[in-house]
DNA sequence: AATGAATGAGCCTTCATTCAT
DNA sequence: GATGAATGAAGGCTCATTCAT
């Protein structure tokens, strides 16, 4: 292992997420990452240590790129229904910019198994969600109780993008993802009946 | 290859499906399946030809009996929010009911890619589609025009119960999908906006 | 086993002298036998008993053909220099008339020592070497004494259009081994040196 | 794919080469060579890919061999006798001394078709022929014309050679094949009828 | 005689990982 | 830090053969 930030890390991960946008996590062998990043096996081990460490690097690469992201579009947001909104196309505008890493973080999640029980990953996760939570929690009127959990609520919101896009990743789905935006966001809001 | 059914075939189909479930698709062994079915792998062979054929064979099985099911549910439907809720309540309880098909059908779909080339597996999911595409066509008013395709309106009917279905059988969400079978299907209904 | 002759066993044995041809002995399945005869793979086994059992007899058909066509080319022959060309001769026109059969008697034989090693067929190759030496014993002057084995002689006369003809079955050559039939014949008995 | 002659390239292929020499190429599994070797199963590959690839390396070797012994015997013939001769002896000295590539090189060439038709290879065997059909055409008197193609004369000389070689090799010959190096020289001067 | 499902040992090959240089 | 040869367990699949019907 060493310091976070070698260009040569940087290469193998960007390397590594085209080899599993192409192939998939598990079909992508080291040799593929190997060739695609110019670094020999050594270093590969070297810096990552085994191949799923790789995995999980691209992994959180994107997620803390993708949090970021959404957390600009939902610092401008302001009512519930603001940041429903922010949430929805905050998804949607990531996903077709970032589409191999979309793919990866929101389709493919459960490869990772194993990652994913390590505690650094478990605390980006958690963080992830609580952004949310307590973004809501500051804006919900005090006196507002939710009926079912958040992550039904969240669902709502989330799934019908991811739906469509994990399809139209795939090139089921012809109407471009973008062009849905505003339906989607619209679709969220009615759904979880703010208005009500 | 044989004819479809013998007992030999649902033993290993069925074997099969619990291995996916349990290991993931590609994790899965022949040696795994052969172990769980009581079948020698030369019997595997023989009835299905490869690993992929036995995977797209439980893929079709499964997504037979879905569509069964929900084919009954619709038939009930009369109004257009009828036929929404009946979809919701198809997938809600198909996925309670059968957990580990609703997980290999509906969350790993793109494992099989070689196999979804396939055209009788075209056919079977073509079908899929179309029974519901006839069915909105039937009831809708003939004057009616989608301002968007039928496929975003269906990621808003479906999408959250994935999304929400896909953490809960991963284990991530504590409150029951059954528990949450009427508000998915209300909140469908809002985001497809049938009242207005 | 079964009876010497019924018609079941020459398709089988046909069948099986194609796909010797077209793909060697060696990979040749018992399947491509199956497919290519009609006949299931219990039969195969009932007729047969074995894949090798079934080289043998498709290696033992050609080699009696050809020993009763090398025999009436032998049998109009009176002088040494005739016996001679008629050995080239029955030669060249039997792997004209047979080539696959050919490519596999005369260029495929070790592939079954096992069972060359069988009782039976040793008897049938013995007498076919037998009955040259004999011709030959018959005309040959009795003060005549070779200096080498038989052996070698008959290596001086086949040597050529086996060396030949192996290339030709295999596409190397282009000159038809059929235009070469009185070229061989006279180096043979040049080679020999009967005139001398 | 390494440098083309690291020691454990060269041990392997040896190995291998004793392997196809008792067992055939066929009958030989990976890991017979592996244990004869010393090598490990993913030496073998990382050094030859695939089986085949060890079987036309071996079969490369022979025949570079072969024909460097076989260019300095033809170099030290000046008249066509003389050549032929040497060719004679150049097989039949090399046979002796290399009997399982003998074997291997003369008799069982059809074995390797789809790795003879790689273009190295057929380079190299391009040449091989190349060379005797240089060397004729620049000790023929310019005046004289060959009524056949020169594979047809080749076949005079190296067939009885092969022919007696492939029996003696296989144990059904007893008179040594060096025992005969002078007769298949005379004959084959006979039967190309250098004198005439 | 015929059928074809069943068997299981064995084969070639892959691939994550290690380690000497 | 980098390299790439070496490792060996494991995987998917083949195929000759058996046997109940």
């Amino acid at each position: 292992m060493t310091t976070r930030s070698s260009p040569r890390r940087q290469a193998i991960i960007h390397a590594a997420l085209d080899c599993f946008a192409q192939h998939g996590v598990e079909a992508t062998t080291i040799d593929m990452i190997r060739t695609a990043s110019g670094a020999s096996t050594g270093s590969l081990y070297h810096h990552f240590g085994s191949k799923e460490r790789i995995a999980a690097e691209v992994y959180l690469d994107g997620l803390r790129q993708f949090r970021l992201q959404q957390g600009e579009y939902l610092a401008q947001a302001q009512t519930l229904e603001e940041g429903i909104r922010a949430i929805v196309h905050a998804h949607v505008d990531w996903i077709v910019e970032n589409p191999a890493w979309a793919d990866f973080i929101f389709h493919r999640r459960m490869v990772l198994a194993e990652v994913a029980a390590e505690p650094v990953l478990q605390g980006e996760l958690q963080s992830s969600f609580a952004e949310i939570a307590e973004w809501m929690k500051a804006r919900t009127q005090s006196g507002v109780r939710l009926r079912w959990p958040l992550d039904a609520y969240a669902a709502l919101v989330t799934g019908p993008v991811h739906e469509y896009a994990r399809h139209w990743l795939a090139g089921r789905r012809k109407t471009p993802l973008a062009d849905l935006r505003e339906f989607f966001a619209e679709a969220a809001i009615r759904a979880v009946g703010v208005a009500g």
